[in-house]
RNA sequence: GGCCCGUUCGUCUAUCGGCUAGGACGCCAGGUUUUCAUCCUGGUAAGAGGGGUUCGAUUCCCCUACGGGCUACCA
């Protein structure tokens, strides 16, 4: 590679960032560095009436917090910016003209009810409308005018399009990295509009005129665009402008059923769509992969093996091991099912690379709303003791519980197999044998406790079993004799007491 | 409807003409844990269908089926 590498994320702000955006994004940070490269974040915004307020934000937040942050973006390395587009709006019309000057593209005053019209009719008839060739003749458009009617028009200052004129009867070779060589016939192509009668550009436009002035060598984009490479290579014809490389990447698609994965599968099947939480302006509220408790490791992680693999049978992998491992050749055709599933294992996996510590933090401000002034520390040793069976940081207060508080409940079957008089005449000689043991370590306890349990000759069931439910109140948790350790003998007799005391 | 892209276990995928078709998630079973989970071991399960090409096709070509995308003065 010869040139720098300049590869662009391009989302348009009409609401927040979606998975399917941020696996782009990704995989257009991979390959910049990978190359060591420029990654780019430009804002679409030419569409005036989908702007949505807070979504440019939401998209910055969203990369940061992946760790995939750009490197040229709006208020951030402006050599090539401005990198909003509506903040470049004076730059497309010079372009348009340019196109028209050289005959590649044309004024068209239809309105929209005239085409809306013609739509219909060819639908009625069974057949579709092209703005094309073979009909613009027939449409009003400064191919069809007389040079004073189109000056007449555009002097009277009516509405009106620009349109690419795409050629008759030529093949066109397009080339994308992933699907290779694509053959196109331009018959069947329309006449897109290039420029808007708002005076914004349209896509097509801005696209391969920011493309170009941003230097961008790669464009690595969703499936959804393919079928617009044939106009984009032509427009780089037009423009006489040196094309850059193509990569259309596979869409992701719903868990179930059918169709790419959209925002509402998130609502509808429990699992987040998006990496952050989303207020939209409206009041209604998103979930986010952040606030559920992911880690975005194991997003990253994730979603890179979704249309991608190293072809070793590694899994995990770092962001650093993705950017040197990461080739563009080796993405997929087809489209990906997202797997909650799969999503979850690795974000269990990327936990029990945390430290206690580094938990601790976080799990504290949960700590805090069920129980006063717990020491950090003390909350890392909890930590330690249940994150192997944590997938999230919002399971630990679930798993953890007891050592923070007395049960308020205890599992009614368990207590009920469990509960008996024996038991409990059981557990209160035991509340006064644990008053009795003085104060050492975790392995002194254990033992001491186990030669009572042997003294009295019973099985340790009929000790652990009510023991734990006294502690915990269900069976679950870590060893009884940590539990013991870490809440202190005064508070154990405290919850053996009242277990002995429920009916 | 038209155009384009695609098609290996339920899911993500390996395989770049010669494999008992491998791994991971999930699921099931066993083991460890005097609890639950984790963990470990094992198991389950795939080349859409039909034609070619070839000594030999999951792999190359064609057709069909199915899936997906696009078909706006949206991106």
């Amino acid at each position: 590679m010869t040139k720098n590498v300049r590869v662009r994320f391009a989302p348009s702000p009409t609401g927040p960032l979606h998975i399917g955006g941020v696996r782009t994004a990704l995989f257009n940070y991979l390959f910049a560095k990978k190359h060591k490269g420029t990654f780019i974040l430009r804002i679409e915004d030419t569409d005036q009436n989908r702007y949505v307020e807070g979504a440019e934000q939401y998209i910055v937040d969203a990369l940061n917090w992946c760790n995939i942050p750009f490197d040229e973006g709006p208020n951030k390395n402006e050599t090539f910016g401005p990198y909003r587009q509506s903040e470049r709006k004076h730059l497309y019309k010079q372009y348009a003209d340019e196109l028209i000057a050289s005959g590649n593209a044309y004024y068209a005053f239809d309105t929209a009810e005239a085409l809306d019209f013609h739509r219909k009719d060819h639908e009625a008839k069974g057949k579709t409308f092209i703005y094309n060739w073979h009909n613009r003749l027939k449409l009003s458009n400064s191919l069809s005018l007389s040079e004073e009617e189109t000056q007449a028009k555009l002097n009277a200052g009516d509405d009106y399009v620009i349109r690419f004129k795409s050629p008759q009867d030529k093949m066109l070779h397009l080339k994308d990295i992933i699907r290779g060589d694509i053959q196109i016939d331009t018959n069947i192509l329309d006449d897109k509009v290039l420029f808007k009668s708002d005076g914004m550009p349209t896509y097509h436009l801005a696209n391969i005129v920011d493309d170009h002035l941003m230097e961008i060598t790669h464009v690595i984009r969703g499936e959804e665009w393919l079928p617009s490479l044939a106009l984009h290579y032509q427009l780089y014809e037009a423009f006489g402008w040196e094309t850059p490389e193509f990569a259309h990447l596979p869409l992701i698609l719903k868990p179930t059923g059918k169709g790419k994965l959209s925002k509402r599968d998130g609502d509808k099947l429990g699992f987040p769509v998006f990496p952050l939480q989303w207020n939209s302006p409206d009041g209604d509220v998103s979930i986010g992969y952040k606030e559920e408790g992911y880690f975005p490791e194991a997003m990253v992680n994730f979603l890179a093996f979704l249309g991608w693999n190293p072809g070793t049978e590694q899994e995990i992998f770092s962001l650093d091991e993705l950017t040197s491992t990461f080739e563009l050749e080796r993405v997929h055709k087809s489209g990906a099912r997202f797997d909650p599933d799969k999503i979850k294992w690795f974000n269990h996996h990327y936990m029990q690379e945390q430290t206690n510590d580094e938990l601790a933090i976080s799990f504290k401000k949960i700590v805090d709303k069920h129980v006063k002034d717990v020491d950090v520390n003390y909350i890392s040793m909890v930590i330690g003791m249940v994150k192997e069976r944590a997938t999230f940081l919002t399971d630990f207060w679930d798993l953890s519980y007891f050592f923070f508080e007395a049960p308020k409940s205890y599992d009614e079957k368990t207590f009920n197999k469990a509960i008996n008089t024996e038991s409990r005449e059981l557990m209160s000689e035991l509340a006064l044998f644990i008053n009795t043991i003085e104060d050492g370590s975790l392995e002194q306890l254990q033992t001491q406790i186990k030669n009572w349990i042997t003294q009295k000759g019973i099985g340790f069931g009929k000790v652990m079993q009510p023991l734990r439910l006294a502690l915990v109140g269900a069976m679950q948790g870590p060893d009884v004799f940590e539990i013991i350790f870490m809440i202190g003998k005064k508070e154990t007799v405290n919850r053996i007491k009242n277990i002995i005391e429920t009916l």
